[in-house]
DNA sequence: CTGAAAGCGCTTACAG
DNA sequence: CTGAAAGCGCTTACAG
């Protein structure tokens, strides 16, 4: 069943060497252009394809690029994960995308995967503290990006490429207090991540320059999501909730504050004020309308894929770069300023 | 840099043969416990990774599955290849995801880089019309699965999984007919697609039993999504909508309904009820609370990883199979009666 | 229980 | 311009 045809096969045809078959494959120039015509004609007619697997073998390079994003149903990592995709094709790049479902063993054993697999190169995209780490120790002397938190702070010897978070979060607090906020919440701050800290970080130093100590609510799972976000407003609104804004730490989780708040007869925004962080499409639904910081993932994923490519072409690896980009505000309707 | 430790250096420092090596890596029985653990002792403390490339090739065996998803930033596919990926791996397979981009293209593209990968085989999820063919003309001789699209109709020799449409078709029209909806649009129809097309008879099939011819509006583009659902609705707004209902061939479209509504004043489910497919995870949000017919994608990606990995075994391919899984309803607040 | 040898499908110096 | 040979990192009969 599985007997795929080979270049000794073509050659057979062909009466030539197999040393042919193969430079006629790869347009190598030391070659009549009549034989090559006539080799690849007969390619084409017996279906033949190359193994890429011999063909990496021999020439210790595969063009397939490694990326880990943690959870697919996540419409920000979606959004992410094909810009990073159609990035790499155009530069010759085929990317194996792989799911960390949020699990760090899971995440270990892809890295055994896509080594195993002799990647030229990985992108981690995580929000997850020591995900700089896991690089440096899963994969060293492999060339990798993490994205998605900035590994210059943590001090790991690793590329990285990620939204200003702290930027972010100061445009967060900017936008709440312009609208006269002054009793604010921040939902789901998950503490074991860098970007969430540099995201609260930006916060509350904007908040207490106007005098403003926000209440900080921890998420302590290791991910984000609507279900979550849910859970967390429910404890909040029904110990009574007197904030007029929350500013939630990602989409999703808004999201699921947005649901709480149906639950309990809270109208948004005319009650409360609700603000994301990420821009995923779902925010921008009508009756959802969500204010959120985009992450401008088009963005993130060039700059990516071109600081990974980089890398797997200078074949050097001795300084480290960190890239950060400047996210922006969305404004929507889900933003306005408190009752009196 | 790209340096990897092989069989060989460890075979030198062990003072073995690589044979032997290889033999304590692959839990081998010709072989005394000690040397064995001696040997991955040694490959642990160099750090020594399996090169997948040259065993497949002396395997002929990857254990990887190639899946295919016109477009993972639709939730549905998303979901569906998460499932797909859980359970390909509790049976030692690897999946290696793609996005096809609802490309011909481009899914041409991945078909060419997964069967140069050699994988063991591939699943589609498409509900192109075309998609059995194109397994057929692609990839004849590889183990492969069409999901989403019901390969028996289209009289492809290909196996395939799917919900059964014509029942999903049938239990939308019940549900809006119950409520007692006379004045009835079928929203964004897609005439190339085998899928759509079972979809819309079994809804047709059970309004003219109830004597209604409803309304069709087909989707000239190759997928669905928010932006067309959108689209297609604001034309149909435009002119003056008498239904009373509008079922949506998808969520996706749903969500686009609800926008368009939104513009032009009509509230759902107080004006027009909407009913959608799919049950992406969306559709449950509050404000939006979309009833529809659920996929039941847990149960899609199971089967169709159990009859590919069941081909895969036999290693035969004389016969197809093609399963059908029934689609439910889940009503939530997005359908109501019409008013008088 | 262990090793030498052949071979998976390919590429690339090295000759001619 | 073309071919014979070596080799990528591994596995597996075949001897011993």
């Amino acid at each position: 069943m599985r007997q795929h045809i080979t270049i000794k096969d073509i050659a057979r045809i062909a009466g030539v060497s197999t040393s042919t078959v193969s430079r006629a494959l790869s347009n190598s120039p030391e070659l009549s252009e009549q034989t090559r015509q006539r080799i690849l004609e007969i390619c084409r007619r017996e279906g033949y394809r190359v193994n890429a697997l011999a063909r990496s073998l021999i020439c210790n390079k595969t063009n397939v690029i490694g990326l880990i994003v943690p959870e697919v149903t996540n419409p920000f990592y979606a959004e992410l994960s094909l810009g990073i995709e159609t990035h790499a094709r155009s530069l010759g790049y085929n990317v194996i995308l792989c799911n960390g479902q949020n699990d760090a063993k899971v995440t270990e054993e892809l890295f055994g995967f896509l080594i195993s697999h002799q990647v030229d190169g990985i992108i981690l995209a995580s929000s997850q503290q020591d995900a700089g780490t896991m690089i440096q120790k899963l994969a060293p002397r492999l060339p990798a990006v993490l994205l998605g938190t900035p590994a210059l702070v943590s001090g790991d010897e690793v590329n990285s490429v990620c939204i200003d978070n702290l930027a972010g979060g100061r445009l967060a607090a900017e936008h709440l207090l312009e609208l006269g906020h002054r009793d604010i919440v921040y939902l789901g701050n998950r503490p074991n991540s860098l970007t969430h800290q540099l995201r609260l970080r930006g916060f509350t130093e904007m908040m207490e320059k106007a005098g403003i100590i926000p209440q900080v609510i921890d998420n302590p799972h290791g991910c984000s999501s609507i279900d979550i976000g849910c859970a967390l407003s429910r404890k909040l609104f029904a110990n009574g909730c007197s904030a007029t804004a929350i500013f939630a730490s990602t989409d999703s989780m808004a999201l699921g504050v947005l649901q709480a708040a149906d639950e309990y007869g809270i109208s948004i925004p005319e009650d409360i004020s609700l603000l994301g962080f990420d821009n995923i499409i779902y925010s921008a639904l009508p009756k959802i309308e969500l204010s959120t910081i985009d992450q401008r993932k088009q963005l993130l994923a060039e700059a990516a894929v071109d600081l990974l490519t980089r890398i797997i072409d200078s074949n050097e690896q001795d300084e480290f770069t960190h890239r950060m980009i400047r996210p922006t505000l969305v404004s929507r309707s889900s933003c306005r300023a408190p009752k009196k």
